[in-house]
DNA sequence: AATGAATGAGATTTCATTCAT
DNA sequence: AATGAATGAAATCTCATTCAT
């Protein structure tokens, strides 16, 4: 808030904010272990090496922590998705691709604490879900975009581009929620592929099929 | 299961069944009812007017009691889909969409129990978890196949039918997944006739779009 | 209690016993197979083919059928043990030898209905277990009037004969509290001689020792 | 165990055996008190004045805390009977009696707690009963070491001394089991004369006999 | 006389949260 | 700032007992 801080109050910050992060990873860490999302916060505890109560210092309760590990993934989308985007030039169907990728990499390196949206019903109250729901829509909003550039550009047909990009978050969700299944036939890169070649079959405009032939064979 | 039944043995069977069911509707009212997926014993038994004990009676465990809501609508699907399917005719295109919409249809019904399958890891045991995803995939067979016929006749195109079956599958459970987002614009109809446009699109051969214009426009 | 009984009254109480004695004998068969003492209502009801409600029509509550089962161990000494004493003829060392070879063999054909009296403190109410122990004491008088007999005659030396023969009750009770010890080196037959022989050794008047000469050597 | 310890880990340490020690003794006291050898983890939670979560921090399970008492009771023969055996001097004979003896007080200074060991089957697991057995079989040693000893050199008459040690420990348990009836006539010390007076009477040698005349007059 | 469905209290166990140190 | 012992409510499951049929 203010500007020039009391250089203990930046240190003590720095060092909080360590904390969490350390917290939050051992989080994500413990999730991927146990393959459950049932996380005791005796478990947490003693796998970020600290004590039960210092977590409470840091976090409210443990609904607080739940939402820190979703927001910290939904924050990850955040950063990649757009740096994608970037990183793929001006063609925005290119741009589509670039962050479908980049939304399912991040899943897949954190499939455990992804998955954590599906369970929100139980334990968060609503407001925490109703904050993760806004979360969730704001982090689609790259994707739309492109979208809509590419509909713009008369590179992609215009129908449902809202529709057809929250598809597109839930296919790369899918890879979490359906990793049993998927894993069988395919690797992460395969699976982009694949659904990206699917999905752009019924956007991609006739004229510019060509154009994009090496993403529309999956 | 024997031709000749004491009656009273029958009488008891069908009070057996009938109390299953009445748990069974019980567990999925409350989930409903609450949002909630989580589900007390006690909670069950008061929703369903009985006591704790006697859920026991008819499920061995709370475990038992999940795995039947998840197998309830799993079984529905193996009822309502190869009938919309028998309901269609002929032609394998109408057939997937006709598929696709008893999915979203059962799954509008049944919503939070549907979610049920989502959160199995931790309240599942292995063997259950196991059976539940052989009958998920069980279930998508008939769509599997509806779309194989179309490739065959050459009214689909070729590629990854696989996948695309279990997209659908995907998009059909996202109507509860995500059903806070979509219904701000859909109702489930409009839901089943917008996505079945969007996959569409990507599938249908090009000298046949013409016939199912009517599908094509979401 | 009346002498003449009116011949539906006589028919319904042959009924009762025969349904005592059927459920007695599942409640011990119950024991033997499942090695352990903690019997259900409702596995005693299968065990014996009827119905739970049916066994509170016999007895009144499950303490009930606990004492019945103890009382009906207790009753097979009363039977027994004089029977054995009778047969063993005029002699009172041979009458001990044969009263503790029978109280031995009873428990080992009911080893853990047997081992119920040692539970009795926790199910039981006050009454109850004071009316086993009485049966238990009553059930050692064969017993000690052999000894008697014995010191009488001069065969036996006159040393606390009350504690010899509640020491020879509890060495038989030894074969099941001990089984899973003394079945790596005896039978049942090796532990009668050999107890027996350990214990007369001490007892035997010395000027009877080479009359008894069989039974001293274990 | 090591050498230098952390002193906030030894004061913990500390504390934690120190808390066992008052569950085991809250556990002990209560089945004293009750006279049943069935505790509730409520009701031994309330006699330690402790809740009950905290039980389960320091033993894992019911089964542990019973294992735990069990144990404990051995431990002390464990202390007690090689001690009893040392003061009483270098005659094999005179070490049987003090081994008896020492039996003896252990079992009537925690009565129920000794009775433990008789309900083993119902609560504990296969492996902790395996365990207690062998602890138990372990703690007749230095009294069948003592009777080996007697009869090498020839002031026991050789017979079965493995089922005589048995028999020994059987009679000290008998204080215990049967403590209803022989307090009638007897105490602790009355007992323990009484009992030694009869076993031995069959094993000294007869050349001995006027040796030991203290110990045989019962 | 007989059934067995139904009850509900009670048992064990887990775990989010607090608080004295 | 940090600890971790302690709490106690809540969850699952069992079983003696009752009662309508």
């Amino acid at each position: 808030m203010s500007e020039i801080l009391d250089p203990d109050v930046a240190a003590r910050e720095a060092r909080a904010s360590q904390r969490s992060r350390q917290l939050l990873d051992a989080a994500a860490r413990l999730m991927e272990k146990t393959g459950s999302e049932a996380v005791s916060m005796q478990a947490l505890a003693a796998e970020a090496g600290v004590s039960v109560g210092l977590i409470y210092r840091y976090f409210g309760s443990k609904d607080d922590v739940l939402l820190a590990v979703i927001t910290d993934v939904l924050t990850q989308f955040e950063v990649e998705v757009p740096a994608a985007i970037a990183d793929a030039g001006d063609d925005p169907v290119r741009r589509v691709g670039a962050a479908f990728g980049a939304y399912c990499r991040v899943i897949d390196s954190r499939r455990h604490a992804a998955l954590l949206t599906y369970r929100e019903s139980n334990a968060l109250g609503h407001e925490a879900r109703q904050r993760i729901k806004e979360l969730e829509v704001a982090t689609v909003d790259p994707l739309r975009r492109a979208l809509a550039d590419g509909i713009a550009e008369g590179r992609l047909v215009a129908q449902h581009s809202d529709l057809v990009a929250y598809n597109l978050l839930l296919l790369a969700h899918a890879w979490a929620l359906k990793h049993w299944y998927f894993e069988r036939t395919l690797d992460i890169d395969g699976y982009i592929r694949a659904q990206l070649a699917l999905s752009l079959r019924g956007l991609v405009a006739p004229e510019f099929v060509a154009e994009y032939a090496d993403l529309l064979v999956g």
